[in-house]
DNA sequence: TCTGGGGTCCTAGGACCC
DNA sequence: TCTGGGGTCCTAGGACCC
């Protein structure tokens, strides 16, 4: 073994309790109380402060089903506010990039950052000097795990989840098997519920058993992703930072509906509203679609109704991101799979075979395909300064009663310049 | 009656993530 | 009564080819 070594350093900087943390930025009256924001729809609980996880309600919890727990103890409930989150989290992103720019934004509340300039002592420093400024300059809480491996810095953010310095490094110890025995394996990164189900059979419950577990046995039992994971706990590299934001290869529109739909006028204008929200989203990054598929569903949870799921894919003539080409398109997928007599919960559409706009021309480029064009960017610049379906398309409807519920929502809009919090210099 | 072997490409569905 | 949304990657199996 060579004793020239490169080590990693790899810190995942973890937002706590996000989307709570982002609701109390702006209402400091819900601090230290027990704080729970909804999915869209006001469905599920899907972020829940300390307080709240303390009285037992669980991470996508059914909102009705906790509902007794939540009046009881007078949790204070909120509507998701994703444009607020979305917003926040640039903001705690361009902070970090400050430490680095060698940067992977994970989600939005998430973020790896590679430390490896770091020597091995001073890296646990230098990741509370990270928690401090983000809190400080973002008013955002984090958690921050640096280890040798994308999966152990996991494991170290679990870590000191549960600290009040809220900094865990893993880098120097010698032996982390006693840290490792103490990580169930079902919450160590890239094991879910089936592979969890797999390796208990085989009577691997925690992550030092995975981690001593044979290469051999891995392999032939498992498929590349366990074996990646197995030696990612032992701290081999496996998994890269990837500091280059790609093009993203599909694009979804789906919601749940405020309420059952049966006609098929109303499918038909939820269906072409989340096209006209696809293609905005796709023609913003210059991308253009190789197919479409529309789904459509009854709840999954209400079998006295009979469940009905389908969908139907179609591609383009040619690749577009045409707002109607891809609303008529969809309509005749949608055609193709509705059944009437169904209580509709849910349908959506994806945009799928994604590719750059400019790598497109194409024989049958003309005056007409710029037009088009002219039309969709001018429909863009209008919604983004006077609010989405400003300009919409007839087929998109106007009474929308298939619209989410949202009736807890702290109405935050951080464009708004009197909402923003002040920080004061004494 | 008996019908090879090996390669590529595509797609649907499953598993996982937050 | 009431159960989210948006991604990626892998695999198995079918279609097709020589």
């Amino acid at each position: 073994m060579s004793s020239i070594q490169y080590t990693k350093k790899i810190a995942l900087i973890d937002c706590n309790s996000f989307y709570v943390s982002c609701e109390r930025l702006f209402n400091p009256k819900i601090r230290k109380k027990p704080v729970v924001v909804l999915s869209n729809n006001d469905g599920c609980i899907i972020s829940r402060s300390t307080e709240a996880k303390a009285l037992g309600i669980k991470m996508g919890e059914p909102y009705f089903k906790a509902k007794d727990i939540i009046i009881k103890n007078k949790v204070n409930v909120f509507s998701s506010n994703y444009s607020l989150y979305g917003d926040l989290s640039r903001r705690v992103m361009r902070t970090l990039k400050r430490f680095n720019s060698a940067i992977e934004v994970y989600s939005i509340d998430e973020a790896f950052l590679d430390l490896s300039n770091f020597s091995d002592d001073e890296v646990e420093k230098v990741g509370r000097e990270i928690r401090e400024t983000v809190l400080k300059w973002t008013g955002i809480p984090t958690s921050i795990g640096i280890a040798k491996t994308k999966t152990l810095s996991k494991v170290a953010n679990h870590i000191a989840k549960k600290k009040k310095s809220g900094v865990t490094s893993l880098i120097g110890i010698e032996n982390i098997d006693p840290i490792l025995e103490k990580v169930e394996i079902n919450d160590v990164w890239g094991v879910g519920r089936q592979l969890t189900k797999f390796y208990h059979k085989n009577g691997i419950y925690n992550a030092k058993q995975l981690k001593n577990k044979s290469n051999t046995w891995i392999k032939k039992n498992s498929n590349v992703l366990g074996s990646r994971t197995a030696m990612e706990l032992r701290g081999v590299p496996c998994i890269d930072l990837e500091t280059t934001q790609t093009k993203r290869k599909s694009c979804v529109v789906s919601r749940s509906f405020g309420q059952r739909i049966e006609k098929y006028q109303e499918l038909k204008e939820a269906v072409a509203n989340y096209c006209l929200n696809a293609s905005e989203k796709i023609r913003s990054e210059s991308l253009i679609a190789k197919s479409i598929t529309v789904f459509v569903r009854t709840s999954p949870f209400q079998s006295r109704f009979g469940y009905y799921s389908n969908s139907k894919t179609i591609d383009f003539a040619i690749s577009t991101n045409n707002s109607i080409e891809i609303v008529k398109t969809a309509l005749v997928a949608l055609d193709s799979i509705f059944k009437n007599g169904y209580r509709y919960q849910k349908a959506g559409v994806m945009l799928t075979g994604l590719s750059n706009e400019d790598g497109s021309k194409n024989l049958f480029s003309c005056e007409k395909d710029e037009k088009i064009k002219g039309l969709m960017r001018s429909i863009d610049n209008t919604n983004y300064r006077y609010g989405r379906s400003t300009l919409s398309l007839a087929s998109a409807g106007v009474q929308k009663r298939w619209n989410m519920r949202r009736e807890h929502s702290s109405k935050i809009d951080t464009a708004d310049f009197y909402l923003l919090p002040t920080i004061r210099a004494n």
